[in-house]
DNA sequence: CTCGCATACGAACGATCGTTCACCACCGAA
DNA sequence: TTCGGTGGTGAACGATCGTTCGTATGCGAG
């Protein structure tokens, strides 16, 4: 299992029980919602003490801000990396994104469930600083459209709004993927390419 | 303003504050969601008293099953009743049937952010008949592919995860949609058309 | 007129919430 | 050997939670 695809979103961070804490708080959070889940549970799936939480983080939504925040810098470092390895045209930029967009979602389901569930109890600095990785992440996807508009690739009439439609659909995922379904990870990947494609209306091969 | 679409999505029931409480407490967990919202706040909205709320419902989880049947049952008849209008190809089906769930979103944008956001609370009975009546839905997009299909009007290769992918993709509009945004409710709903039929992979206009 | 039910209310119950506190064990540096 | 910082604990705080209770008012049926 290498970097990209680990079992847990935190690694150990070398403090104590923090990432115990993190992967618990993410767990948590994603069973019973934030304002569902108690700092007892998160302690308990710890395997810490109540009190021993607050050595860590300073309040309960700062710890769902932390965790976001994790798993916000994942996702875009793996479509990061995605898009350094892919080649120039708009359709496969565009595939490989997609591609790791689901790989993410498949790796830390979790994750991404409680990403797009639970932002909206964060105020202030915190939301900010989401939105604004978000909204960057979703800049990514129009500017591959973009191209792919400017070059005739794709033939959507309304780029930006079909850009945001398919990171909806993407993100949407999380909510109902389970790992022992009918498709595989790469199947799962190569679908959601090819709904992507079609819907920015890409000619594809019938 | 007529039967289907109302300014509230719960009319007059003739018994005392009924449809204030309802309406209420959709609001009330549209805004702060199921467990971020209490009983205090929702009687707050509703002008009534914390006790008086006992009156009308037993227990808060069964407020949200009573909310979210009546927001499922409106989108269930807006369906029927446009389908019914719609002709018999499976292009023009899908595109009534996708104009109706827009609409739907539209007039009702809070049933739809709770429908999908706090579901995943009820339990027991409760939580299946949801369940069912929401596969019920799924069943009727699933159909009109299916139908599309198998006349060649759609050229998907995965006919029933496509309808999901449609569904999903449609309903996440109500996490964006803005009344005050670039789109009318017509325009909305042509351009979700032409992306559920892009994504079947039906032949379009271009 | 009066009885019974529907509607409404304030006050209170025990439970649980997020957070704080005082205190303890360990350990590397001075 | 002392000492400050790090990681840890159980007990407790005040606030808020969902729910219940006792009671009051108004009104249609008998």
């Amino acid at each position: 299992m290498n970097a990209r695809s680990p079992a847990t979103l935190v690694a150990d961070t070398g403090r104590g029980n923090e990432a115990a804490i993190l992967n618990a708080a993410l767990d948590a959070f994603g069973a019973q919602g934030f304002h569902g889940a108690s700092m007892r549970d998160v302690a308990k799936r710890a395997g810490t003490s109540l009190s021993n939480l607050y050595n860590y983080v300073p309040s309960k939504s700062r710890l769902l801000a932390e965790v976001l925040r994790r798993a916000n810098d994942e996702l875009a470092a793996r479509l990061r990396a995605a898009l350094a390895d892919a080649g120039d045209d708009a359709a496969s930029r565009l595939r490989e994104a997609v591609r790791a967009y689901v790989r993410f979602i498949v790796d830390h389901q979790v994750a991404m469930v409680v990403s797009t569930n639970e932002v909206r109890y964060l105020t202030g600095a915190d939301r900010a600083a989401l939105v604004a990785e978000r909204d960057a992440t979703q800049a990514v996807f129009e500017d591959i459209v973009a191209q792919g508009v400017a070059d005739g690739t794709f033939a959507t009439p309304y780029p930006d709004d079909a850009a945001r439609a398919v990171l909806t659909a993407l993100s949407a995922v999380a909510g109902w993927y389970r790992a022992d379904g009918r498709l595989s990870r790469g199947q799962l990947a190569e679908q959601q390419a090819r709904y992507a494609l079609a819907l920015l209306e890409a000619p594809l091969a019938r």
